[in-house]
RNA sequence: GCCCUCGUAGUUUAAUGGAUAAAACAGGGCUCUUCUAAGGCCUUGAUGGGGGUUCGAUUCCCUCCGAGGGCACCA
């Protein structure tokens, strides 16, 4: 049993001993290292109900409490909060378990088993993310749904889960018809992905300012549904092709590697069944199909257009029964920007009357918007920023100090010091907040960053590396007291843990920033291989924090160089 | 108008209802002839207003103010 069990298993008898009926007993970190490894604040919560005041409550527990095997010491601190500092064996068990060698079973999770458990063991998830859509940009809100998805996925898959990743992507509709028309109207070449999203920006412009080219687009568009005309499928199939060859070079930057790729123009025909075979559930109105939401509280969406083509809600609703006939899954995950919350919700509640099953499996993640910190809202060249354009410009930053970095090669250590930056910015915080993004200070690459935690991996790297070198033994001595480093390594797999129930990915990144500040300051503090026997001792620290922040690094999707 | 998010140092973010509200950036001052200075050390500074629930509220409830998003043929 965990430590954590053993605690909550001894604090719920001693409770019952003191004639307290407690309905849950809550264990916690204490934010202050100095208030010990755990804490309870049974005392203060259930004083009243003993009818004592809570630090004779708090006595009274502990007396009861006796001796908790891997528990040094309990105190009793501030207003009644009972606090458990752990023996050093124990946390000397957790700093062992980190060092580990990754078993081969689990070395596709990445840094393997450190900080897995197995809360969802033999469950199959399906996380959907990213969703850019082919003959448009790339922008900033497709990296942000990257970033997350493949974070997510991760907590998920260290949580003992098979994933599945999926990349819905949007082939046809209004868009494509739009960069169609431009392509013709310019007169560019399809084959570039660059040109697919100067053609869009026109056909997009034309159809809000000039009525004929509404006409010519809409026009278009039927026809890219009903393939009625042979050219302009040639021309669609070559501008689609070098779109997504394009995402694909960007999935290989950001470290995704998607499973599934679902397209529009498969759910689409798929959702038009669905709402045509339920004329029960769709209804007609003014010329449309339509959802009345409001039957669960919510609001009416068109589902199918008085032009007879499906919306975007249709289309969801095929690849829903598109995803359960790919792979039956227990969990499947969408996420979404928050602006589309409410959409989503009308989409489930049309879902659970049509194919409930499904439905029930469906968990929509929303983030917020990206937004740029005020002046800041065009990159160098003027133009709108897109995700790929802010990688670009990172990247560039990270050039000059990766030249004189220790990298075999500059250009990777560049690019993945340029994820580490972006990826962190939009990690780091709760989702449903907007993120606001101050390119100034990604680009310091300094502070409360991803580089902060690369260049704390890395350095570990290097003394583990020396100490190897020199041949310098590494073990860890049990009698040595404590440091704050050992008793943050002995929290991480619990932190992975809340972080995966809550699909909260911030929350570990809170964990690998104190982490690394705390073996950074230690760093300075300690020469580490100092040639006294205390050197062993420190070399497995080290050697523990070195590989906690790989494995934690992992599960943000953020790349963790080993020189830089 | 209705619905959904969200208001914490100058700025960007933390804080499963708990302890002295934690960091980073920006500002000021130190620190590489010792393992990586993308680092470390010191320093100034905050819970939008008003009620309520609670032993205890940044957190939960009500209200006001403010920001962002959504609400029929776009995705």
């Amino acid at each position: 049993m965990s430590i954590r069990g053993t605690l909550t298993a001894h604090l719920a008898k001693a409770l019952t001993q003191c004639g307290v009926d407690a309905a849950d007993v809550v264990i916690e970190h204490p934010a202050q290292l100095s208030n010990g490894d755990y804490a309870t604040g049974a005392a203060l919560q259930y004083a009243k109900q003993a009818g004592i005041a809570p630090r004779a409550l708090a006595e009274k527990i502990v007396a009861a409490l006796g001796t908790v095997e891997g528990v040094s010491k309990v105190e009793i601190a501030g207003a009644g909060f009972i606090n458990f500092h752990l023996a050093p064996a124990t946390l000397a068990v957790s700093v062992e378990e980190a060092r580990k060698e990754d078993m081969p079973a689990l070395r596709s999770l990445g840094g393997g088993g450190w900080g897995a458990n197995k809360n969802l063991a033999g469950k199959k998830v399906m996380v959907e993310y990213t969703d850019p859509n082919p003959f448009k940009e790339f922008h900033i809100g497709h990296l942000m749904s990257n970033a997350i998805g493949e974070s997510i996925s991760r907590l998920v898959q260290f949580s003992g889960a098979e994933v599945k990743r999926a990349n819905y992507q949007g082939d046809v509709g209004p868009h494509v018809a739009k960069a169609l028309w431009g392509l013709i109207k310019l007169g560019l070449d399809a084959g570039s992905a660059a040109m697919l999203g100067k053609a869009y920006m026109a056909g997009a412009k034309a159809y809000e300012e000039d009525p004929k080219a509404k006409e010519e687009i809409d026009a278009i568009n039927a026809k890219v549904y009903e393939h009625s005309d042979a050219q302009l499928d040639t021309l669609y199939a070559e501008g689609r092709e070098a779109s997504l060859k394009h995402f694909e070079e960007l999935y290989d930057v950001l470290g995704t590697k998607f499973d599934y790729y679902f397209f529009e123009s498969a759910t689409a025909p798929k959702g038009l069944e669905i709402v045509r075979a339920h004329p029960e559930v769709f209804e007609q109105s003014d010329g449309a199909v339509v959802y009345k939401g409001e039957k669960a509280g919510l609001h009416t969406r068109v589902f199918i257009t008085s032009k007879g083509l499906p919306t975007y809600e249709t289309k969801e609703l095929g690849l829903a029964e598109l995803k359960a006939e790919t792979w039956e899954c227990d969990t499947s995950i969408t996420i979404t920007a928050h602006e589309q919350a409410g959409y989503f919700a009308v989409v489930v509640a049309a879902m659970k009357e049509v194919m409930p099953e499904i439905a029930a499996k469906v968990q929509h993640v929303t983030h917020g918007m990206m937004r740029f910190a005020e002046g800041k809202m065009s990159s160098r060249t003027g133009n709108v920023i897109t995700g790929e354009s802010l990688l670009t410009d990172l990247t560039e930053a990270a050039r000059e100090r990766a030249k004189e970095s220790r990298a075999d090669n500059v250009e990777t250590l560049a690019q993945n010091v340029a994820v580490a930056a972006i990826k962190y910015q939009i990690l780091k915080q709760g989702s449903g907040k907007d993120i606001i993004f101050d390119r100034e200070r990604a680009l310091s690459l300094e502070g409360d960053s991803g580089p902060y935690l690369q260049y704390a991996h890395a350095r570990a790297c290097a003394v583990v590396g020396k100490a190897k070198e020199q041949k310098i033994a590494s073990m860890i001595y049990h009698t040595d007291s404590p440091t704050e480093i050992e008793r943050l390594l002995h929290r991480f797999p619990e932190v992975v843990a809340s972080s995966a129930t809550l699909l909260e990915p911030h929350i570990l990144t809170t964990y690998l920033v104190a982490l690394a500040s705390a073996f950074n300051s230690w760093y300075g503090r300690e020469q580490i291989l100092d040639g006294t026997p205390a050197a062993a001792h420190k070399v497995a620290l080290t050697d523990a924090v070195r590989r906690t922040l790989k494995n934690g690094l992992w599960i943000l999707g953020i790349p963790a160089p080993e020189r830089m």
